[in-house]
Order: C-alpha cells, then sequence, then structure tokens
DNA sequence: AATTCGGGGCA
DNA sequence: TGCCCAGAATT
C-alpha cells in the first residue's frame, strides 16, 4: 500500500537512512516537526471542514469530476458547475455518452476547454474500453488523459484510500511557510523538493484521504495567499514563516512577465560596396534587452510604423536619411523571446562616398569584417546574414 | 524547462 | 491592474 518513493525521502540522506533501517517501513529518524505535521491538520480539518459535496462521496467518478473542474479553479466558482454536471451526468456511462457540443456548453465559462474535451474522452475510455472499471491506483490513473500528478493522488486518496500526497497550489505555500522553503515554486526542481517533502510528510498521516482533503482545506481557508490567519494557527509555533515574519514572503514565485509586443524600425545606413562597404552601427545601452551589443540606429514605436517617414527621428538623423537613397523594399524580421515579441521592420539606406556628412553621435561606420565580430542581437545578425552575407 | 490554456474574484 | 486559483499538455 504505501508507495516505495516514502522508503527515499530525500536523496542525500538515502545512505544514512539505511544504516537506520529498521525492520519495516518506517520514518523514525524523523524531527519531531515532520512527525506532528499531518495529525495535526487532520485534526484541524476534522473542526473547521466545509461542507461540500464532493467530500460525501467516494465515487471515484464523481470525485474525479470535482478534481477536473476544479483544477485551476476556486472551489465557489467550480461548486454550480459541479452541481450541472452531476445532475446531468450522474453515472461514468451518462457522461460517456455525452453529446460533446453539449458537454462543452455545460461547460462554458470554466475555461481551459481542453480539460472538458480530456473528461470526455477518459469517461469513453473508460466505459468502453475499460469495460467501466475505473482504475484505482495512482499509477493507473496517471495514463488517463487530462489526470496529472495531482489529480492522480486526489482519486487516488480521496476514493481508494491510496497513501500519496497532492501536491497542488495550497500544497507549495502551506509547506513554503510552515518549513521556510525559499525555492521558487515555478521551477521544476522546486516541484521535486516539495513532491519529496510531500511524501514525507504523508508517512505520518493517520488517514491519508483526510490528510490530504486537509492541507489543501488548511491552505484554502486558514493559510491564505495574503493575511493568512496565523494569530489561530495551530502550526503557529513551528511555522518557519512566522517565526521570521516571512508570511508575506513564502512561497517564492518568480513573476512571469506578460508577453509584449514591441516594434522596431532600423535604419540601416550603408556606404560603399562590397568587403569595402561600411555600415553605421551604434551601441545599445540602458538596462534593456540586448544591452550592450550593437544595432542599427533604430527607434522604438507602441504601435507598428506604418512607413519610415512616419518615424520621428532626431534632425541629425534625418539629415542623413535624407543625404541618401532608400534602396529595395523594407525588410521585416521578427524575433520572439520569453516575454517580449519583437516586430522589426529595416530600411536600408545607401549614402553617397562623396557625402562628408558626420554621423550622429554613438553611430560609427564599420567595415563588414567588422560588422561580423560584433556582438549583435539575433535579430540583427540574420537580418546582416540574409542582406549582406 | 518553458509555454500555453480561461475566466472570475479580490485587494 | 495584478495575483491567484484542488494543473495538465505541449513544445
Amino acid at each position: 500500500m504505501k508507495p516505495l518513493a516514502s522508503l527515499f525521502p530525500f536523496n542525500g540522506e538515502i545512505f544514512f537512512f539505511i544504516l537506520n533501517w529498521q525492520s519495516d517501513y518506517n520514518v523514525k529518524t524523523d524531527s519531531p516537526e515532520l512527525i506532528v505535521f499531518a495529525p495535526t491538520l487532520e485534526t484541524w480539518y476534522e473542526q473547521h471542514r466545509r461542507d461540500l459535496p464532493w467530500r460525501n462521496t467516494t465515487d471515484p467518478y464523481r470525485i474525479w469530476l470535482s478534481e477536473v473542474i476544479l483544477q485551476q479553479t476556486r472551489v465557489a466558482q467550480g461548486l454550480p458547475y459541479y452541481l450541472r454536471f452531476t445532475e446531468t451526468y450522474p453515472t461514468l456511462p451518462d457522461l460517456a455518452r455525452a453529446d460533446e457540443r453539449e458537454l462543452l456548453r455545460l461547460w462554458q465559462g470554466l475555461g481551459y476547454y481542453s480539460r472538458a474535451r480530456n473528461l470526455h474522452q477518459t469517461a469513453k475510455f473508460i466505459a468502453n474500453t475499460l469495460n467501466g472499471h475505473f482504475p484505482t491506483t495512482y499509477h493507473d490513473l496517471l495514463d488517463l488523459k487530462g489526470i496529472g500528478t495531482y489529480t492522480a493522488a486526489a482519486v487516488a486518496s480521496f476514493a481508494f484510500g491510496e497513501r500519496v500526497p497532492v501536491v497542488d497550489g495550497n500544497v507549495y505555500r502551506v509547506l513554503a511557510r510552515v518549513f521556510g522553503i525559499e525555492e521558487d515554486i515555478t521551477t521544476s526542481q522546486a516541484k521535486k523538493t516539495f513532491a519529496a517533502l510531500a511524501i514525507r510528510l504523508m508517512a505520518h498521516a493517520i488517514d491519508p484521504a483526510t490528510y490530504n482533503q486537509s492541507i489543501m482545506e488548511f491552505g484554502a481557508i486558514q493559510c491564505t495567499p495574503v493575511a493568512p490567519n496565523c494569530l489561530f494557527c495551530p502550526l503557529q509555533q513551528q511555522c518557519r514563516a512566522y517565526l521570521t515574519g516571512r508570511q508575506q514572503l513564502l512561497p517564492v514565485k518568480k513573476k512571469k512577465a506578460p508577453v509584449r509586443d514591441r516594434y522596431l524600425t532600423y535604419f540601416v545606413f550603408r556606404k560603399g560596396a562590397g568587403e569595402a562597404m561600411q555600415l553605421a552601427l551604434r551601441e545599445r545601452t540602458g538596462r534593456d534587452v540586448w544591452q550592450n551589443l550593437y544595432e542599427f540606429y533604430g527607434t522604438e514605436t507602441d504601435e507598428p510604423a506604418s512607413d519610415w517617414r512616419s518615424v520621428d527621428v532626431p534632425d541629425e538623423v534625418n539629415e542623413l536619411v535624407m543625404q541618401g537613397v532608400l534602396v529595395g523594399p523594407a525588410i521585416a524580421e521578427q524575433q520572439l523571446l520569453s516575454h517580449q515579441r519583437i516586430r522589426a521592420v529595416f530600411y536600408e539606406i545607401s549614402i553617397p562616398e562623396t557625402s562628408n556628412v558626420v554621423l550622429p553621435k554613438d553611430l560609427n561606420w564599420y567595415f563588414m569584417d567588422q560588422v561580423r565580430r560584433l556582438p549583435k542581437p539575433v535579430l540583427i545578425a540574420t537580418f546582416v546574414e540574409k542582406q549582406f552575407g
């Protein structure tokens, strides 16, 4: 019944663990904080639990349904949907027979619509291929479409009593605070850390299902994201976050920068031809992407620039433009960064050799061999290669 | 390992 | 507005 992973709480301690091997599975080497954690929450849960419909059943179908609905969804938002779904599709065969458009219509407003499609697909799979036999273990549940580590653990423990810990957003928050874990929870490394700790804590639970419910309920109504109720917290005196006043700082979560569209217009000033050709480049300064890399003279606009003439440039640059000749059509390039989508348009402008106009400040002429050696954004390098390579 | 996928509630 | 929510699939 106990997952093998329980025997290997933390990688670095396996050797130590073997030395302390008692006859049967045990975690006698765990500290008091680790041992008391689960039972404390289980006791708290019996006193504070909300009465929610999916907590009054052990029907794996209904538990699974509730868990899928509640993925990245608050209880208050998911509850009416759960009631409507169980009304319309009381059993798994009912869901398997459902018309998908109807099902999606019922799902409307919940978001993440692939959840609904996977739900239907898996219902049909269980009803038809598995002859209605709902998978009963964490391992087998993981194979189903739309069921990941969290949902597999939830169904396995709630419906079948398996001793596997759930690790969801609540668990991250509670564990990060109580045990003072500073790892960025958005990384996959942190996911391993929390999962390992969760397994270790689960080993001390009196009842796996109750403990899993308790830690999530605890995160939802006691150890809340903002303003946790530390004053009346049963773990107050062993909570690293509380004892160090870091409740608001944990869990550490890198906020993802929204993907931002940026529009650049470059003026590619060119002089001469062949290997004697020179391009005008400048170093990009400022705390921004491409800091200290070389690029052409360019300007950024909030919206796509319709034409190079619509772009505002300093007088000295405009003077340079007027001295030259626009060569060929504008060339558009795009570069995707993790948090930005940069769309650039290049205008090549040939400056007569005879021109004695001075380059604007910061801009300098570079021969092609120099150009190739200068560090440039991929966007610029790609352009140079295509155009002059 | 990073990105994408929704929509609602709340400070 | 930005953050967060009983995450999983995809790239």
